[in-house]
DNA sequence: CAATCAATTTTTGTATGCAAAATTTAATAT
DNA sequence: ATATTAAATTTTGCATACAAAAATTGATTG
């Protein structure tokens, strides 16, 4: 697998496949936020991100509107959009929902998910036990999205796989502000194991829990790195 | 914060009660869709539907875009957009998911709901049960609503409320075209009945499992609506 | 009559213009 | 110097303008 840098052209885009400009202006501005690059809780200036993104203010306006509806900004009348705020409280608002959605998700899957759509995600969990093995973590975390996607794919049902995207948008943003200890990184993959495990026996109750309790260990990550504290209930 | 939490829609929206047009027309245009004013599928012509909100095209654009996050339009490159369809297998999706947000939604209610929450809860369900006793269907939904919002509420978690509005609204436009029969009528209201006699009780595992069965036999009534048949795999 | 295709009209996608609101700056008074 | 407030600037929100892409119309041909 070739490296992938994860450095991003400041000024340039390739809006090329994209047939509609402001499609690609919500996919560029939800990376953007997404990476930090747009801290939280900052000022969305119109003029001054259209002309970076290279459109002008009509399709940008139309993308924070989008992205509104996604909860990754805020509008404020009259006084324009702002990044959506990186709020303890909310992180466990979100984790508790993601938590409900995988589980939900793995259940399904271990009933419609294919032979080889579990073949497809072994495969990626040894890249991705590979990457942990060298400490590559940012291609560890690569991989492990790749495998809740893959399991979020194989529940079938379009409608959970994008309320679920929409609202991991805000996971990936706080990810970039965790710093896994070794002990912590080890724990995750364990658990991966033992969530591959319980699919390939197609075990829909152990994988429902097992996703349960992994997204509620990521939570504690999310929390200790915003210094926020765990709120003990509802967490579970 | 975005306000997603649409009280029941009124007839008329009183644009005097928010600040901003766009957001406005974005209730103004959710409601048509969910009345099922604007049809699904209905192509939404952006000169005539601004001319019919009393807006230009642009504020109109952006309510397009917000809505097209939450799924109930579609866009079409270079063909605008259109109403989403409203099809059997989309109806499943959606109540799998929301099955799944509302069981969480009891769990969390039954720990957090304070005595006068319930009571209130109580005081709704009996206005309900008033207006099955005079088959007066509309006035029912409409309490019925209330009910699950209400619960969801209680849950103390916005962004599941938020999660579980926008996916709702799809079933709020079903509704329009289920025509309940008295026996299923009669049924649903029997498993509130339950569902007030174990969240009063704050037993979360049952009120969970009731409103997962409540959802399903929702999803049942839809499907034979929509002439789409039960798909049975995955809707228990 | 059906089919094809060019001309016309309509509609969408994006850019720009303009007024109102918010922000910043500057000036004055305390 | 700090606080206050009035003027200047910036920014937002909405309307309009314009080009490119579709849809429609209508003429022409087989």
């Amino acid at each position: 697998m070739t490296p992938v840098t994860h450095s991003i052209p400041a000024n340039v885009t390739s809006l090329s496949e994209h047939r509609l400009l402001h499609e690609a202006v919500i996919d560029r501005l939800r990376d953007l936020i997404v990476t930090g690059e747009l801290a939280p809780e900052a000022k969305l200036n119109e003029r001054v991100l259209a002309e970076r993104l290279g459109t002008s203010r009509t399709p940008l306006r139309e993308a924070i509107k989008f992205l509104a509806s996604e909860g990754l900004v805020e509008l404020v009348p009259n006084r324009g959009a702002v990044v959506a705020p990186l709020k303890p409280e909310k992180m466990r608002e979100v984790f508790v929902v993601l938590g409900a959605l995988e589980a939900l998700a793995g259940e399904q899957a271990c009933r419609n998910a294919s032979e080889a759509d579990i073949a497809d995600i072994r495969a990626l969990h040894y890249h991705m036990l590979a990457h942990h093995a060298r400490g590559e973590l940012a291609q560890y975390f690569r991989y492990n999205q790749l495998i809740h996607q893959r399991i979020l794919d194989c529940a079938r049902n379009v409608t959970l796989s994008q309320t679920w995207s929409a609202l991991n948008a805000h996971v990936r943003r706080a990810r970039y502000m965790a710093n896994l200890s070794r002990e912590r990184w080890d724990q995750a993959v364990k658990e991966h194991e033992e969530m591959l495990d319980a699919l390939s026996r197609r075990d829909g109750a152990k994988l429902q829990a097992l996703l349960r309790d992994h997204l509620a260990n990521k939570l504690v990550l999310v929390m200790e790195a915003l210094g926020g504290g765990v709120a003990a209930e509802g967490a579970r």
